[in-house]
DNA sequence: CCTTTTATGTAGTGATCGCTATAAAAATTG
DNA sequence: CAATTTTTATAGCGATCACTACATAAAAGG
């Protein structure tokens, strides 16, 4: 490590034409809306404004692209839940507010509805993509068992597992069209009881 | 209409060399256990051992082989919740066991896992695929409501509903690889009440 | 200036995709 | 038997896939 990989430090050779922050938001939206197999390289080129060998240099490989994305989105707009965890003082209150946002935010993009990880893992995507979504997935469910623990729910797995097949739920709904306010109204009619 | 179309009527060409139900029934198994883009023509004829024209000449095309496979599906094995719907005598006993069946079905076939028509809705599979299974939720969900309403819950559209996000959700995570166990452990904690 | 380094655009690679042209094989019909 | 009908297997179609070899362009270092 001699030279500093600093943010802004002046690389050597020739300036990349595009910036890769923006690229990947691209990618990201593509791959959400239409899946992971149902966009080609020369799609995600063609969407980003360059050619396949400027993509393959950035990222590597269409794999690797959506692993990037993936990792993004899950730290990204899918951690919604984080803040919402780390706040909630009562079961209810936690899982109210997670069920509502989610729903917020499984409908809110008419392009990219559900949820990107749900989305691969339950939907019929190629290997590689599901690979780089289970661990994402697993990250998840461990988050909310661990609120769960914290808010002295009885049974924290079980509690996980329910909140998550309700947002595997939601997102698969949304991506089938599901209005918000349809979703609005069979969450009212869900209770998670505590015993 | 000279010739009857009788199942058994003798026809005059060469007679087919495989069962076309069982074709039908491996196909299906392999559209469940990988998704519509991941199984391939050539995949398909090598399960049902015959050749790619033979494929085509009795079903059509892949598209028309897996909407075939899709409407089979969803008036057999998917159907489960058609009897259990038409003897409940109330909301509760109804969607209980609709989902505890659910549970089950969508886990007891460790290639075959979740709900075919979800998973191909929800997922990123080809828009042909898609728009096979579209119909058929949206008959799922009609049917749901019927029920709802005969069962006189307030509100039969916003339960159908939540009975079909708790199903895709289940689906989803079996397809995740979760246990029957773990859903059962999960839906304990969920009720869905009448107001 | 020249060298080095990195990114670029053109133009492909081999593999696989869904699908089919063609002719032989296997049955019924007359 | 020959004619007709349907299925079969072989072989390969054009299109698209993920990916890359290659030469050039554009920057920094010396």
């Amino acid at each position: 490590m001699t030279t500093k990989n600093i943010q802004n430090a002046r690389l050597r050779g020739r300036p990349r034409k595009f910036d890769r922050d923006a690229a990947l938001t691209k990618a990201w939206r593509s791959f959400h809306a239409r899946g992971y197999d149902q966009v080609s390289v020369a799609d995600l080129a063609a969407d980003i404004g360059i050619n396949p060998p400027s993509l393959y240099a950035a990222f590597g490989s269409k794999a690797e692209l959506f692993d990037e994305v993936a990792m993004r989105y899950a730290s990204g707009p899918g951690n919604f839940g984080g803040e919402i965890s780390a706040h909630a003082k009562s079961v209810e209150e936690w899982v109210v507010g997670l069920l509502n946002r989610a729903i917020e935010v499984y409908t809110q993009d008419s392009e990219c509805r559900g949820c990107l990880i749900s989305a691969h893992l339950s939907g019929g995507n190629a290997a590689e993509a599901r690979r780089a979504c289970e661990p994402l997935q697993q990250a998840t469910l461990e988050a909310l068992t661990s609120t769960a623990t914290r808010l002295n729910h009885p049974r924290p797995k079980a509690l996980a597992h329910a909140v998550s097949a309700l947002m595997a739920g939601f997102s698969a709904m949304a991506r089938g069209g599901a209005s918000a306010d349809e979703l609005r109204d069979a969450l009212v009619l869900i209770n998670l009881v505590e015993v």
